[in-house]
DNA sequence: AGGGCGAGCCAC
DNA sequence: AAACGTGGCTCGCCCT
């Protein structure tokens, strides 16, 4: 099927095309560029689609223009404008190019992406790309094939085709969508999400600062450390292995981040494995066993060189001399954010490596903000438990409070033991721990630890009631929803004993997990007014955290901001308990 | 050679 | 009897 569209190479026909669809409710949008990174690629093509036809800005084709400028300034101001509203699919990417290469935020943002995964509620096997969702609501198939073209000399008649076609379909797509959003009472989630799509291009677009120099410095210790503990492993391993050489000691000479061979060369020497060699199965035997102890130091060092290593480094963008990490949106089912490319949102928290992020150029400074037992005040809330309410409302220590009921003891009178078992008690009960799990997590027998929950829901009367009602909702309704009313729905074979109290652990935890997520995108929305205009750029979002960077002049004032917006977006889904946000000013991201 | 998968471990 | 949620990354291993 053929997409009429018109190319538009002046300044003239420029104008009059912004002219046009500024009367439009809404258009669609779509870019095509020479490749992803909006640093080092160039922006091609624009196009603008409003029902009676498609027009295709190519940007290289009027560069000398006489009326560009006047035109591009008509368009930018189209463009950052609430209506028309712009459609756009994954509009982030589009986005990031428009704001790099134009200068202007997009307004009115419909994200047929985000839309779809909101009506398919998490439904992580449906495909939610251009193509799928077309063929899925519009019955429609849409060629992708010119997507990986070359974007960057003359354009033929299948890439203009295809440009042009891309950006028509997302209009009837949003009519679709909408009838799915509305009739699924998403309407609000939704507004939620379009909202937090400009913050996400910003935070992508600034990049975190990671002093590679530093990195390195760090990486060469670890190298160093695990070379040593290899070689140290390798004899140890090597005890009872014939002696391979003339000289040195005997070497077991295996892999060592092999699961089989480890096991067999422990084996070897008669240590008493336990089902896996999982570090936790191991530890109680480092103890005893020398070689366990250096098996399981030889891991941490591998894992840091492996996963946070000198593939960090290669992240760096050889423009901005940062890292700018991809951020899915709508990583999990629950809403929450997820990262790639690298993954920033799970730096150890080591010191070593957490000093290496900062703010640059080195005057800049970071605030660190972050909400202070979000999900426990998520849960305290919507479980209406009075003893877990005024305990927040107290302003009292929530662990101290509980450790203080489970071992029947005062509040000053509580050990630090006791108050880091109740701090797991609590975060286990928001994941719907069981006692199986809780025992083995602390040490106690299952029939003690059987007895700690019971005390422990006997204190928190209503919060086990409301447990209970979320987890057989969620095995009734199939489906649980959050404060903004994000849906998250669950399938799960009902013969099936395991699936089904995985989905009562779901429907305890997908509340809480997606309201926090909810919040944060709230967060998210209010900072982008409130940063506006200043020297403020977020550089990275984890779960219940913002990081900011700030000139040092600006610190004071722009962490008050950040604290302010957080507990405001906090307090428009919590009522009766309050949202408590600490940050700190650092010149790194340690604390 | 390269994809899929599970184990292991990092974050929240 | 009952196995705490959400992700990403890297590795070895197995398959085609």
């Amino acid at each position: 099927m053929n997409t009429h569209y018109q190319l538009v190479t002046n300044g003239e026909e420029l104008r009059r095309a912004v002219d046009d669809l500024s009367t439009k409710h809404a258009i669609g949008l779509d870019t095509e560029t020479t490749d992803l990174d909006p640093y080092t690629a160039r922006l091609r093509l624009i196009q603008l689609a409003s029902p009676e036809g498609v027009r295709i800005v190519d940007l290289h084709r009027f560069n000398e223009d006489v009326k560009r400028s006047e035109a591009l300034a008509s368009l930018r101001q189209m463009l950052a404008a609430p209506r028309p509203i712009k459609i756009a699919h994954n509009a982030k990417f589009d986005a990031k190019f428009i704001k790099h290469n134009l200068g202007v935020d997009i307004g009115g943002v419909f994200d047929t992406l985000l839309a779809s995964q909101l009506v398919s509620a998490g439904d992580i096997e449906q495909r939610h790309g251009l193509e799928a969702i077309a063929g899925r609501y519009l019955n429609e198939a849409v060629d992708k094939s010119e997507r990986l073209s070359n974007w960057e000399f003359e354009l033929s008649e299948a890439q203009l085709q295809y440009a042009a076609r891309d950006a028509a379909v997302l209009i009837p797509l949003r009519d679709k969508l909408i009838e799915r959003i509305k009739s699924l009472d998403l309407v609000q989630c939704a507004q939620l999400e379009f909202e937090c799509v400009m913050p996400v291009v910003d935070l992508e677009l600034a990049g975190f600062y990671m002093k590679k120099e530093r990195w390195l410095e760090q990486l060469a210790i670890v190298e160093k450390k695990r070379a040593e503990l290899a070689n140290e492993l390798q004899e140890m391993l090597g005890e009872g292995v014939a002696q391979a050489s003339l000289f040195g000691p005997p070497r077991a000479n295996i892999n060592l981040d092999s699961q089989p061979q480890v096991t067999e060369a422990l084996n070897r020497l008669g240590i008493p494995l336990p089902d896996s060699t999982r570090n936790w199965k191991l530890q109680p035997l480092a103890a005893q066993y020398p070689v366990v102890a250096k098996l399981l130091e030889y891991r941490t060092m591998q894992k840091a060189l492996t996963s946070y290593g000198a593939n960090m480094v290669e992240f760096i963008n050889p423009t901005t001399g940062r890292l700018h990490a991809d951020f899915r949106q709508i990583g999990a089912p629950t809403g929450r954010f997820a990262c790639t490319n690298p993954n920033i949102q799970q730096v150890p928290h080591a010191v070593e490596y957490r000093r290496c992020f900062m703010g640059h150029p080195e005057k800049r400074r970071l605030v660190i903000a972050d909400y202070s037992q979000i999900e426990l005040r998520i849960l305290a809330e919507f479980s209406g438990d009075q003893a877990f309410i005024d305990a927040f409302n107290s302003g009292a220590d929530l662990h101290r409070v509980t450790a203080a009921q489970v071992f029947n003891v005062s509040q000053d009178q509580v050990t630090k033991e006791q108050r880091d078992f109740a701090k797991r008690l609590n975060f286990g009960v928001v994941y719907g721990i069981g006692a199986q799990r809780f025992s083995m997590m602390t040490g106690l027998s299952v029939t003690e630890a059987e007895d700690v929950l019971r005390r422990y829901f006997t204190t928190y009367h209503s919060l086990d009631a409301y447990l209970r009602e979320s987890a057989n909702r969620a095995v009734s309704e199939k489906q649980a929803r959050t404060a903004s009313g994000r849906l998250v729905r669950f399938n799960f074979d009902a013969s099936d004993r395991q699936q089904i109290s995985m989905t009562q652990r779901n429907g305890k935890n997908a509340p809480i997990q997606g309201t926090s997520a909810d919040i944060l995108k709230r967060a998210l929305r209010l900072l982008r007014d409130d940063l506006r205009d200043t020297s403020a750029k977020i550089v990275n979002i984890i779960h219940d955290e913002i990081v900011v960077e700030v000139d040092e002049s600006e610190a004071e004032s722009i962490a008050e901001k950040v604290e302010r917006a957080m507990c405001v977006a906090g307090e428009e889904y919590l009522r009766t308990v309050p949202v408590k946000v600490e940050s700190q000013i650092a010149c790194e991201w340690a604390k």
